[in-house]
DNA sequence: GTGAAAGCGCTAACAC
DNA sequence: GTGTTAGCGCTTTCAC
C-alpha cells in the first residue's frame, strides 16, 4: 500500500506558472482573483498550467500583501461543556462559509486570554471571538487601535470598543419562572453556579424577579465549580424542601441534569410529581430519557450567524459604536416541569 | 464606560522601531528572535522602543519569509460527540504549548475534508491533524509532496504517506469481553454503530474474537447513525434477550448511555442485575448517576501528546516511513457491569 | 555584534 | 486585457 514517498517538489510559485503559460505573473494573480479582468482564454491557459504544475496560491503571501488574512481567532474555554462545544462547532462552520479561517485557542492554566489574544493579533487576524472570560480592557483597546474587531459572547456589558452577543437571558429566566408557575409550583428555587459567569447571574436574577412579581421570593442555592457536580450538590438541599412543591431553575442543563439525576437515584424523588426542574441551553443530553428535561433553548446557529455579522459589519466600518445583539430564546417543554 | 475609540494608528513596523532605537531593522528582527546574536544593551533599547511604539512582530510576514507559519490545521467532525470535543480541546491546548497555532475546520454538508485540507495547504500550514473521515489518497500525496505532515486519528491503515494514531482498540475490545466474562455474563452482544467508523469496527471485532476464544459467539446488533438514538434502538432487541444474562459491549459511551437509559426507563430493566453494559471512551457523562457506566478509557491528553510528537518528528525528518502509534486503554470499573 | 541588501510570493497601481 | 514596477514586513546571508 505504501508507495515510495513522492519526491518533495520545490514549491511552485506564480512565476513558474506564468512562464509555463507564457504570461506575466500578474496575469496569474488575476486568474486566481475572483472578478479580476482576465480574458477567459488566458485564464483557462493559466489554470491549465497551474494544474499541471500543482500550483496553489500562497495565502500567507497574499495575506501579507493585502494586509488581511481572513483568519479569525476563537478563544474558548470549557469545551467539556457540550453547549460550548456546539457553539464553537457552529461558529467554525459559519466562519468558513463566509470565507474566513477559524483559529481555535483554548484557555488553560498556562495560557490566559490576554496571551492568546496577543498571539492572534500578531497574526493580523481579521477578527476575534471570545467565548471565555473577557480580556483586560487595555488589550481590547489595542484591538481597536489595530482595527481588529472583537466579539464577546455571553459577557457583561462593561468593556469599551467591543461588540457583544448574548442570549436573551432575562427572557430566559422569566420563561423558566412562568413555566414553573403555570405548572402549579408553590415555591421557587434557583441554583447559582459560578462557572456560568455573567449569563448565569442574569438568568437567575430575572427568574427571581419574575417570581417576586407574583409575590413569591425565590430561594437561591449556591454551588461549586463543576456543573454536574454542582447540580448533585444542590440535590441535598432541594431534597429537604420537597413539601413546598418547588420549582427549580438551573441556569445550565448540565447543572439541571446533575440535580435531576441525583435527586432520583440518591433520594428516590419523582420528577415532575414532587418537583419541577428547568434547565438552560437544550444540550443534546437534555432530551435523554432519564431526565427529559424541560429547558430554555438558544440556537447555536443563530449565535454563529449574528456573531459573524457583527464581525463583518465592523470590518467594513471600524468606527461603528459598540453594539450588543441579543439572540432569542424559547421554552422547550419536556417532562421535568 | 465607553471612552472614545482610540484613533487607529497606522501599523508600526520593524523599521519604525529601528529608527526610534537608532539601529538597523535587522537588529530589531534579531531582538525578537530567540537566540539571535544581539548585545543585551541594544536588545533592551530596541525592546523599549518597541514597547513605546506598540510594535508587534507580524507573524504573517515572518511566515512568508521563513516558509513556515507554525499554523497547524485540525479537521474535525461531530463535535457534538463529547469525546471528540475533548480531543480537540486537548489537542488545541497541546499544540499551543508546543508553539503551534491551531486552526479548526469542521466538516459539514458544504465542506468536505478535501476542500478544507486544500485551504489549509494554501496557508502553508506546518501540519494537519484529521479526526474526521480520511481524505482521498491523492491529496495525502500532495501533502507529502509539499512537506506537510498529516496525522490521522482513529482511522484505518490504508493511506500512504501519513502517520496515524489510534487507541488500542483491540485491547479495548478484549478488556470489555473479559470484564463481562468475569462478571459472570453468559451471553454476549456487541452493538455496531456505523458513525464510529474504523475504530468501532475494530473494537467490536476484537470483542467478538475474545468471546469466541471462550467458545461463545457474540451477537452483533447493528443500529442507525445517531449515537444515543442508536443505543435506544438497540434496547428493543436487547430487552428480548435478557434471559441469557447478557453482557453488552457498545463501542462508544454515548451509544451505551442510550442503551442503558432506554432499557431502564422504557423496559424497567435493572442494571447490572439483569445484564451488564460496557461503553468506550469514558466521557464525562459516563460517570453520571443514572448510568455509572463501566467503560474503556483512553486519555485525550495522551492522544494530544503523541499526535504532536508525530507531527514534530516528521517536520524534522520528512523522509520518515509512515508510522502508526497506539495509545493505551484501560478499564474503568463502575456499576453497569 | 551590527548594518546593507536581497528576497519570501503575492497584489495593486500604473502604463500601454 | 496585459505587462511592468513597486512594495507588503520580515529574516538572512554577507561583509565589516
Amino acid at each position: 500500500m505504501n508507495k515510495v514517498p513522492p519526491t518533495r517538489t520545490s514549491p511552485v510559485t506564480a512565476l513558474d506558472v506564468a512562464r509555463r503559460a507564457n504570461v506575466s505573473r500578474s496575469a496569474v494573480s488575476r486568474a486566481f482573483t475572483p472578478g479580476a479582468s482576465v480574458s477567459e482564454s488566458t485564464r483557462l491557459k493559466i489554470l491549465k498550467a497551474a494544474e499541471e504544475l500543482g500550483y496553489r496560491v500562497n495565502l500567507v503571501a497574499r495575506g501579507l500583501n493585502k494586509q488581511r488574512t481572513d483568519l479569525v481567532g476563537m478563544i474558548a474555554s470549557r469545551m467539556d461543556n457540550p453547549y460550548r462545544a456546539q457553539q464553537i462547532d457552529a461558529l467554525a462552520k459559519h466562519l468558513v462559509r463566509k470565507g474566513f479561517r477559524p483559529m481555535l485557542f483554548c484557555i488553560d492554566e498556562e495560557n490566559n486570554v490576554e496571551q492568546l489574544l496577543s498571539i492572534l493579533l500578531n497574526y493580523r487576524v481579521s477578527g476575534v471571538v471570545i467565548t471565555s472570560d473577557a480580556p483586560p480592557a487595555e488589550i481590547c483597546a489595542e484591538c481597536a487601535r489595530m482595527g481588529v474587531p472583537l466579539v464577546l459572547v455571553d459577557r457583561a456589558d462593561d468593556l469599551p470598543f467591543v461588540d457583544r452577543i448574548n442570549g436573551d437571558d432575562v427572557k430566559g429566566g422569566q420563561l423558566a419562572a412562568e413555566a414553573l408557575m403555570e405548572a402549579g409550583r408553590q415555591s421557587f428555587i434557583a441554583v447559582r453556579q459560578d462557572s456560568l459567569g455573567y449569563s448565569g447571574q442574569v438568568r437567575v436574577s430575572a427568574f427571581a424577579e419574575r417570581t417576586a412579581q407574583e409575590g413569591i421570593k425565590a430561594q437561591i442555592i449556591s454551588v461549586g465549580q463543576d456543573e454536574y457536580a454542582g447540580g448533585a450538590e444542590a440535590a441535598t438541599s432541594v431534597a429537604e424542601m420537597l413539601e413546598d412543591n418547588p420549582g427549580v431553575f438551573c441556569p445550565s442543563d448540565t447543572v439541571a441534569l446533575g440535580l435531576v439525576d441525583t435527586l432520583r437515584t440518591r433520594y428516590g424523588v419523582e420528577i415532575p410529581r414532587q418537583l419541577g426542574v428547568i434547565g438552560y441551553d437544550d444540550i443534546p443530553q437534555a432530551s435523554w430519557n432519564f431526565a427529559r428535561l424541560t429547558t430554555i433553548r438558544q440556537s447555536v446557529t443563530d449565535f454563529a450567524r449574528v456573531t459573524v455579522d457583527l464581525l463583518c459589519d465592523r470590518m467594513e466600518n471600524p468606527e461603528l459604536a459598540p453594539r450588543t445583539r441579543k439572540v432569542d430564546v424559547h421554552l422547550v417543554q419536556r417532562d421535568s416541569a
